[in-house]
DNA sequence: GCAAGGTC
């Protein structure tokens, strides 16, 4: 009898690829497929568990294969009332150039026996999953349908997954049915209807199609709050008390604990009943081990932010050259959530691999003689990819200047990551002087340790502090009363913004970089360097006219929550996670979404006056009273 | 001409 044939489909090609590495024991046929120049065929035997000695075509998708759009007839904006849309028919299609992909699948599950099933281990790979079912099936209608559970391509962990097959979650891919009908409905019926409206109002918005969706209206939103911060700033002038004194050549500085008070007079007794009492009393000497931790594992969440933080680039330039690195082998997965390695990752095979650099490659040799430290956990887990971390090594002069850098920090941070935290030694001096107490601090930096190969972080020893004993008195050498003025904020750097997409679950990491430059493309935010940050400033957005019209009106259209407020949001997300958890339907929850939404909709087209005075006012510098 | 999410 003919070895059974098993079809296995990862979520890209890189995953297909690296399985059938590890099942094929080296041994295996690539296919190429016709029409497609990414997805390859691997074919190699394998002898599963369960189905004894196999023949097995491991192929991939690349990303969804489908996608959602409304009937043909819901396709005119001029004929359609916006407000349709959330019952209009919908298609599922499959885009000419996914075609091929879809095409394979079906012939390969024609004489196989089981689908196994090997995208990301999340809710989107399980939503994938399904489409790749929904194919199979139709070359296959008999075809049994397997999954495999894997969060990584380490080779015993894959063939541990090959082993123990388990079933599609078919939970969490109507979660993400249910995410993607809802977005669609949302976003198109309030992009047509502004921009049908808006477009009226003048020449200057005519042509413009004036979005909305659901991550990039709370993406604006963070933008418009700060840039009002800015705005409505008022500095305020505060006082505060210094004291210093001179011991053994050293100018020890003394801080006030109350830091700073908005009131003169207050201040002026306190500090005369200071001076009036002449000596102050140490009252505590604390020299203590302290420690600046080493860096977390890398996500792509923090390549961005430290990207633009200390690279200088955007994160969607960030996430390109990433990208290409990856593409080339240079890095792992570009994509992950992920900031712990599993026990099983070797990781001194890759410190391995660092240590021919010229830079960093004596520092990387030094941790496999001994200073290696297993890297700390953090507490995020998409079971799906590792950290990003170096795979391969490349030379510096091989790589353009911007690939450069992007390695060498991916490089730099995976080698403090196995580093031990940096040691010093802080000493804490607190005097009291008159009835107030006030402080010192030293720091001595002991081991810097991961600090000389993470480059990016500065931690420096302080000016050595003279001895003190407790129960010591002495006359400040000098005390003054100081005043200052409260500062304004900055406007929103691309750092803070990812980082408040990050906490308020806006985009995704693979997505986030997207709705940033979606709001830049649309013109409702731009970017500047920002002011006296030099020649390498880091970003600063502000808002264009648009961006404040459209996010002050929406405030003002009388809805119980701001669309422009990341809030309605996390509710569809909580939605999700009600279904993945059985506690809701996808029916329930479209229902209960669309007529919440219809009901923000219907609010916002009575009161559409409200949004067209906002932008009359902002953008076309009229007086509206 | 709409969204957000995968991916090349």
């Amino acid at each position: 009898m003919a070895p059974q044939r098993i079809l296995c489909v990862a979520e890209k090609p890189s995953i297909a690829k690296a399985v059938a590495q590890h099942l094929g024991g080296g041994r295996f046929i690539t296919r190429n497929v016709r029409g497609n120049t990414f997805v390859k065929n691997y074919e190699f035997d394998f002898s599963f568990a369960q189905w004894g000695n196999c023949s097995v075509t491991m192929t991939s998708v690349s990303g969804h294969l489908t996608s959602l759009d409304f009937a043909d007839r819901y396709k005119k904006w001029q004929t359609t009332p916006p407000g349709q849309l959330f019952e209009a028919e919908t298609v599922i299609k499959i885009d000419p150039e996914r075609k091929p992909i879809a095409d394979n699948i079906q012939q390969q599950a024609r004489y196989a026996k089981v689908l196994f099933i090997w995208t990301d281990c999340d809710r989107e790979g399980e939503h994938i999953g399904s489409e790749v079912r929904e194919q199979a099936r139709k070359g296959n209608a008999r075809i049994t349908v397997k999954r495999a559970r894997f969060s990584n391509t380490e080779r015993t962990h894959v063939i541990q997954a090959a082993q123990n097959p388990v079933e599609l979650d078919d939970r969490q891919a109507s979660a993400v049915a249910t995410r993607i009908e809802l977005d669609l409905r949302i976003g198109a019926a309030f992009t047509r209807l502004q921009t049908l409206q808006l477009q009226q109002l003048g020449d200057l918005l005519a042509d413009k199609v004036i979005s909305y969706g659901s991550c990039q209206f709370p993406t604006l939103g963070f933008v418009v709050e700060r840039y009002f911060r800015v705005k409505n700033f008022k500095p305020e002038t505060f006082w505060s008390i210094k004291v210093t004194y001179l011991k053994e050549g050293v100018k020890v500085n003394f801080s006030w604990n109350r830091v700073h008070l908005f009131d003169r007079a207050v201040v002026t007794i306190v500090f005369e009943k200071c001076l009036d009492a002449r000596l102050a009393r140490v009252t505590k000497v604390q020299k203590k081990p302290t420690s600046k931790w080493r860096p977390l594992p890398l996500t792509t969440v923090e390549l961005q932010m430290q990207g633009s933080r200390f690279l200088r680039m955007d994160s969607k330039k960030v996430m390109k050259i990433a990208e290409q690195l990856y593409q080339k082998g240079w890095i792992s997965y570009p994509r992950t959530e992920t900031d712990q390695f599993s026990g099983d990752f070797n990781l001194r095979s890759f410190i391995e691999k660092q240590t021919q650099d010229n830079n960093w490659g004596a520092y990387a040799q030094g941790l496999l003689d001994g200073a290696f430290r297993q890297p700390r956990q953090g507490r995020h887990n998409d079971q799906a990819h590792p950290p990003i971390h170096p795979v391969n090594y490349v030379t510096s002069s091989s790589l353009p200047d911007d690939e450069r850098r992007v390695y060498e920090f991916v490089v730099r941070r995976f080698l403090a990551c196995c580093s031990e935290d940096a040691k010093g030694e802080a000493t804490d001096i607190e005097i009291e002087w008159g009835e107030e107490v006030f402080h010192t601090h030293g720091l001595l930096v002991l081991a810097r340790n991961y600090l000389d190969v993470y480059v990016y972080d500065k931690w420096e020893s302080s000016q050595q502090l003279p001895h003190f004993e407790v129960g010591e008195s002495f006359e400040p050498t000098e005390a003054n009363m100081t005043d200052g003025k409260t500062t304004a904020p900055g406007y929103l750097t691309e750092p803070e913004l990812i980082g408040l997409m990050d906490a308020n679950g806006i985009g995704t990491d693979a997505t986030m970089a997207d709705h940033v430059a979606m709001i830049k493309d649309r013109e409702y935010v731009a970017a500047r360097p920002k002011a006296g940050g030099g020649r390498n400033a880091v970003q600063e957005f502000v808002p264009t006219r648009l961006g404040v019209a459209l996010v002050e009106g929406y405030d003002n259209v009388g809805l119980d929550v701001s669309v422009s407020k990341p809030f309605l949001r996390k509710e569809i997300e909580l939605k999700m996670k009600a279904i993945c958890e059985g506690r809701k339907t996808r029916s329930e929850v479209v229902h209960e979404s669309i007529e919440e939404y219809r009901e923000v909709f219907g609010r916002t087209q009575r009161n559409i006056g409200v949004l067209k005075r906002s932008v009359r006012k902002y953008v076309f510098d009229e007086d509206v009273g």
